[in-house]
Order: structure tokens, then sequence, then C-alpha cells
DNA sequence: AAATCGGGGGG
DNA sequence: CCCCCAGATTT
């Protein structure tokens, strides 16, 4: 089937978007303004990738003051470069999809050593590097190097498939809808036009209940001629998260500190801090259920906490006990006031509390 | 193509 | 409660 619209039609849609964009852009922090981007000023690289980076599967409010923070600890790629792994771990900590952190010391490394502090500026050069796939090195090359790259998101991929009703299921509809945004992504200010699909997507292309009336392309939209648009994009079924059982251990010694041990690099929370915990499809009996403990000691149930991963349920039992400290080569001890120097992930800050409800409260009570 | 990998906000 | 978010990597 051929439905490829004239080249002016597709020029006059991005012509649309950045009109659009001029008016109604959010002003972000790694951004430069659309006045600054019309006279060629593009934003810095080290700027784009750190935000692009963060913002993968996560939401820009989230990512607002992460970015700040590693902007203040470390402000060029060769700060980053130098810095332990320990810090960006611990800086990254609550932030989710620890890899990126991971990823992200290894492309600062690569970028500070191999490339001379310079990022590439070829979608292919940017790709090579840890951590940068199709979506981040179409947009750090778009709008950092103003190269007329094919950005493609979940914003974009719900704006596009929408504009051209595509009905194809998601993710098989991907290289369908990457097709079109090439075509109408213009010479002329290829990063403005990326950000600018996705401030539509996050602002009137919404999943649910989009405002239609205040779209640019409301007299383009063969979604909206149809009067279906929010039923796009099409997308596959998705299966039911299973609920794994386990026990974690929180031993508290006589000077407030607690044992934090360390995860093993791969997999689930890699090279995060954690408490000691049993496996995680452990059944719990209540009887027998202290015995995957680290160490013996009087441990008393404080209850339990459930925390949603992306692919399953963790449910915790919680234990706590008041020990006479020992070193132990698998793991140290962390004063419960210092626990902002640890890369503690959420779970475990959830774990953590149930047994010592005040532990992140900035005031504490003896 | 499917699975793995966090966490939070909005309807 | 469900859905989705400026996805990447591995299997």
């Amino acid at each position: 089937m051929q439905t490829d619209s004239p080249p002016l039609a597709q020029f006059a849609i991005a012509k649309k978007l950045l009109e659009w964009y001029d008016r109604h852009h959010r002003e972000l922090p790694w951004r430069v303004s659309p006045a600054m981007a019309r006279r060629g000023v593009t934003a810095d690289p080290y700027h784009v990738w750190l935000s692009e980076v963060m913002l993968q599967q996560t939401t820009v409010q989230a990512v607002k003051p992460y970015f700040a923070k590693f902007l203040d600890l470390w402000p060029t790629v060769n700060d980053l470069a130098d810095a332990p792994s320990e810090a960006v771990m611990t800086a990254w900590a609550g932030l989710g999809y620890y890899a990126r952190a991971r990823n992200l010391k290894k492309c600062a490394e690569a970028v500070a050593r191999l490339h001379g502090g310079s990022f590439p500026q070829t979608e292919d050069g940017l790709k090579s590097l840890p951590g940068i796939g199709d979506y981040t090195a179409a947009a750090v090359a778009a709008i950092a190097f103003n190269v007329k790259a094919a950005v493609m998101d979940g914003n974009i991929e719900r704006v596009v498939s929408r504009l051209y009703a595509i009905d194809t299921p998601l993710p098989a509809a991907k290289p369908l809808i990457r097709g079109r945004v090439a075509e109408i992504t213009p010479e002329d200010r290829p990063g403005d036009f990326a950000q600018a699909m996705m401030d539509l997507g996050a602002t009137i292309c919404t999943p649910k209940r989009p405002a239609c009336a205040l779209c640019p392309f409301r007299e383009d939209c063969l979604a909206l001629a149809g009067h279906d648009p929010e039923t796009f994009p099409v997308k596959a079924a998705k299966k039911a998260k299973p609920v794994r059982l386990g026990a974690a251990f929180v031993a508290i010694d006589d000077t407030d500190s607690i044992f934090l041990r360390r995860r093993q690099e791969e997999g689930l929370l890699g090279g995060m801090t954690e408490v000691p915990t049993t496996g995680w499809t452990a059944r719990i009996d209540g009887e027998t259920s202290t015995e995957a403990a680290p160490f013996p000691a009087p441990w008393q149930a404080e209850g339990a906490i459930v925390h949603v991963f992306t692919h399953f349920e963790l449910r915790l039992s919680v234990y706590s006990a008041h020990v006479e400290r020992r070193e132990r080569d698998d793991g140290w001890w962390r004063a419960v006031a210092n626990l902002d120097q640890e890369a503690l992930p959420t779970v475990m800050k959830k774990v953590i509390a149930q047994a010592i409800p005040d532990a992140f409260k900035s005031r504490r009570q003896g």
C-alpha cells in the first residue's frame, strides 16, 4: 500500500510544529531556548547526554533534581570520568534502572579517554558508547549537534501513530513509525523538532483525553478524523506480574549503626547497597523465617513491605535485632544518621524505614 | 521477539 | 487499580 504524503505536506507538518514550539515550549534545565536555537546555538553535549540518559523511561519531574545534583558534583564529562563509581551510584540512588548509572560512568570514561573529552557527533559514533541506544544517539545528535536524526521515543510513537492512524500493534510498528518520523524531520532545527514532538506528546497528545482542540496537527491527524485518537497507539497485551517473597534483616548495634552489604555488580539493583535478605522466592512460614539471617540474633518481626518492580512484585518480611557489633568481611556498618551516603535503592529504604521508622527523617530523635 | 531492569505520578 | 514515562541490553 502506498500512502506516502507529498513532500510539501511533510514540510508543512514540521513548520506547524516548530511554530507551536516557539510559543509553547517548556523551559528545561538542559535546554537552550528556541530563540537561541534559531540562531544556531546548540546545548552543551554533556548536558544533553546526561539528561537523555536520566530521562530513559523516567519522567521529567523525577530527573530535574538528579540532573542538578550531578552537574553540581561533576560539572564536566571529565569530572564524571574521574569520579569514584561508588559516588556515582550513591548520587543515582532512587532514580532506578541502575545499569544506566554503571553505563553512564563507562561512557564518561570512554569520552574522556578515547575521544579527548568530546562526544562523537554522529549517531553511529554515539551509539557505540555504553548506555546509548537508538533513541539517545538520535536525540544527542539532533539536539547537541544539529544532525537530522529520526528521534523516536514513547511520546513520538504516540503522536505519529495517531497522526497517521497506524493500527499495527507496538512494538512491531516501530520501523513503520520511524519511517514516518524520518519523513517529517526537517533539515533546519532537527533538535527543536524532536523536543517539540516530545513536548506535544507530554502536554497535548497525551495517552488519555488528548487536548486535540489545541493541537497544531488537528487538521492533519488521521486518528482525530476517525474520531478515536485515544485508541492509538495499539499495543500488544502484557502479562501478569508474579509475586516473590523473602525476608530482610536489619541489625542495629549499640552505636545506632546497621549492617549493610553490596549487591553483585550484575542484575537487579546491581552494585547497590542492601541489608541482608533471604532469596526472593523463599516461602516464609514464621517458624523458620530467620534461618537465613546473616548471623544469629534475637530477630524480632517488624511487619512487611511491598515493592513493585517492572516484572514482579516483592513482599519482604522485615526483622530487626539489637546486637553487639562485630566486623565482618561480607559487609560493613553504617550509622543510621549517615545512610544518605549509601547507594540505597528505594526498596531498601522501605525495609530500613519499616524497622527504624524515623531513619530517613531529617530530624531524628535518639 | 521476549525478557530483564526502578520508581513514581496521574487518571 | 492500571498505565506510562525523552529505553538499553541481553537472551
